[in-house]
DNA sequence: CCAAAAGTGTTGACCGTACACCCATGA
DNA sequence: TCATGGGTGTACGGTCAACACTTTTGG
């Protein structure tokens, strides 16, 4: 019976994880110059290999873990990239993943370790094999998501102001919304709670502070609800 | 150099295809009762194992190929399935495809050879391993698609009538649609055409016929058009 | 005191939705 | 002749988009 799998080829399963933040209005890309051969020095996504033992999630929050040191991240698998030469020397078969970080929790990873480097995605450097497509399928994925589904909000601290928000979307959508329709839009969903704080740091004095409703959005979800942004 | 990679583990990659038709009003799935161990005599997607020397693209129309003997089939990539334990015997990690095969190329599959039939979507039988988790995951995604895209015209005839084009939406949605207003949506985007034709066997006499405008689509497309049915 | 950023409502246009009858055909 | 299925238009309500001024604060 199990010889029945033998006749068949095995290949290396790499992960590659676009990894995205926000910061002051800028949505950017946390990339690594590699250490290692092959493409030492290049730019280029951080990625692994994966283990026996271990589902492809697994492995991608193992590759994580290692440059960010964090957890409890949100992670979503995007698409397999197969070309017979993708990468020079042997053939890899790279799964991507995308991942999406607070900047709350930019302080928390040792960047220099891994010579790693938050940069703007307008202005993404050449990157080894084909890790410019997979960005490029990732922005488009973000974007698509984001029209629906409220995940942008991964990006931002737990609490933040509607000028923090509306930044954010015109960062994934690339392009200027209207402040007064988005706030009516924003709060006519119910979602989002103004916060009493005296929490000067985001903002200038007079910024109200939100949080989002995760348990509110659930039970929308499940009537039926849909976001549509 | 390519010592590197010789540290790491090497994996089966399989192919499993979801493939979608529709035909009196019904959306199906292909499947097929397995003639090979494990799992022999039960139901399953097609499926089979990539080769060396080929992509994963290339991987799945060939097994698509094998079965339907079509080629030039809407194919789309759906995800990676890599739970431990997914198959019995051996690691598999299985990359899941989903294809739209209109219903007038049904006669060109020789269905009986590899035990295939075609199952309406609201009855599919217990099938093998993870697979119906892998069809409600095309599902999901053919529903998600279809809003905003025409893809279920893949489903179809090239000539087609509106009440064929609303029962195919209906059947992907799973709700009933108002014909009028479904008739204004569809033919206010101008990319239906209106076929002048004597060919009867499309609905009763009196029924228009009607082509998809893939050019003028494409057109609108680049210009930032969003079809949003 | 001046520049920069946050807060706040109204209106017109457009789009989505609800809804009923006639005609032709085939059983 | 009757049941089935295809074709057709209007009116209402809601949502989206455009648009300007005041206040506060930090430099």
């Amino acid at each position: 019976m199990v010889d029945y799998y033998k006749t068949y080829s095995k290949f290396y399963l790499a992960l590659d994880c676009i990894i995205f933040g926000f910061d002051k209005g800028e949505l950017k890309l946390l990339l690594i110059k590699r250490n290692i051969s092959p493409m030492k020095g290049k730019w280029s996504l951080m990625g692994g290999f994966m283990d026996i033992g271990e589902t492809l999630d697994d492995a991608a929050k193992r590759v994580l873990f290692q440059l960010t040191g964090l957890t409890k991240i949100y992670m979503e698998q995007l698409k397999v990239f197969s070309e017979l030469n993708r990468e020079p020397d042997e053939r890899v078969i790279s799964v991507t993943y995308y991942a999406l970080i607070r900047s709350s929790d930019y302080n928390k990873i040792n960047a220099e370790k891994h010579n790693a480097s938050w940069q703007s995605v307008s202005e993404v450097p050449e990157l080894v094999f084909d890790h410019n497509q997979m960005v490029n399928e990732a922005l488009e994925k973000l974007k698509r998501k984001s029209r629906s589904q409220p995940i942008g909000l991964e990006l931002l601290p737990h609490k933040f102001s509607l000028p923090q928000l509306q930044q954010l979307y015109e960062a994934i959508f690339q392009q200027k919304l209207d402040k007064r329709n988005f706030r009516k839009k924003m709060l006519s969903t119910g979602l989002f709670k103004r916060e009493v704080t005296s929490d000067q740091q985001i903002g200038r004095n007079g910024t109200f502070i939100y949080s989002f409703d995760k348990k509110k959005y659930n039970e929308l979800i499940a009537k039926g609800f849909v976001l549509d942004i």
